[in-house]
DNA sequence: CCTTCCGCTTAACATACATCAAGGAGAAAC
DNA sequence: GTTTCTCCTTGATGTATGTTAAGCGGAAGG
């Protein structure tokens, strides 16, 4: 169940066998059918998640009822409405199962105690964190001086997983893209 | 000289007259004229800033030599390159100064030690990324989804100051729009 | 005062993408 | 084994924005 997790944060920190169980403890398993919402707008989100198994989407559903999606996540990812986690203000997003999936769960208090006790956690989510501004960042630039071809590219390249679960139209929307556009795209592409 | 960014700070944490003194020892004072740039690419961005009369831009170069705005900053505002700031990576942004300015410094190393002292001013600092990463993800979302003219009038009604201090060629590159094409939907309105 | 340059605008044309409408393959449901 | 539904594709047409080229007013600089 968390040797997934546990490489991960392997990755970036270095943690005793002792602050490894310490931290697996703090961590509650949910598992969700595909359709299944893990968060819903309105509601704070007081966890974050990371993806043992399985496909989500992260969208916002605006005033027409048009959604759209903010962000994939598949194993070894973490997902929540971030802004909602941090600033405890309601969530603004639908966290959504693409697939049946297993998750484990991290309360925003119980983080907090984490970081007291084992510090070494700040700098684990600090580069989590960090990591996912840059990305930000760098959608931003795409999504305002990139073609859909390019941005669709650039998706493949960075996604490769992703782009082979989810389904086309869904890659359109998180794109920008109509799906006849994308299917043009990838026309011209092959 | 400390008296707008007491103010500023004041609208989110509460500090005794001490704890005010001991900040402002902290920030170290920079003048930059038009023109000139307070963070290049390549060297880490070692100090985030705080401005207190002026107005600046951070923006990415590409390979094509051309311009990207990031983020434009005007009084009260804070600007720097937060990736590099939190990472310690190499800067990617150039930060240039549109007007003469004058700009408070605060330092990694400084920013740590005030944590450690004065732990409101961590809440002060996350209440001031929830919403930078809050208006990247707006931003997102509005370049994906909506039209040149939509993204315009938002920025008027967000940023009025900015609007009105910036030449519009700078605002259509923020906007992802070439200078004509702001040209046009400006007229559309008027 | 004259010249230069910068920022803004306009027009004609080209392109990327959206929209609307239709159909088809394969999976799921009955 | 049909039927239905989901997802993908295609074509015709419309619209927003980019591109290229030109000109104009005002600020800056001589």
């Amino acid at each position: 169940m968390y040797t997934g997790i546990l490489q991960h944060v392997a990755q970036d920190i270095i943690l005793t066998s002792s602050e490894r169980e310490e931290f697996t403890s703090l961590l509650s398993q949910k598992k969700i059918s595909k359709g299944e919402f893990l968060i819903a707008p309105g509601r704070t989100a007081t966890s974050e998640y990371y993806v043992v198994k399985g496909c989500l989407k992260a969208f916002y559903r605006d005033e027409a009822a048009e959604d759209h999606i903010i962000q994939f996540a598949i194993e070894d990812w973490w997902i929540s409405d971030f802004e909602s986690f941090f600033s405890g203000n309601p969530a603004q997003l639908h966290v959504e199962a693409i697939e049946d999936s297993i998750l484990l769960g991290l309360e925003k208090s119980t983080l907090e105690e984490l970081f007291q006790r084992i510090p070494k956690f700040e700098r684990f989510f600090r580069i989590k964190t960090t990591n996912a501004f840059v990305a930000l960042r760098a959608r931003i630039l795409s999504s305002l001086q990139k073609t859909g071809k390019e941005r669709y590219l650039e998706f493949c390249q960075t996604y490769p997983m992703i782009e082979k679960r989810v389904p086309n139209y869904q890659i359109a929307n998180y794109l920008g893209l109509k799906p006849e556009s994308l299917s043009r795209i990838r026309r011209e592409l092959s």
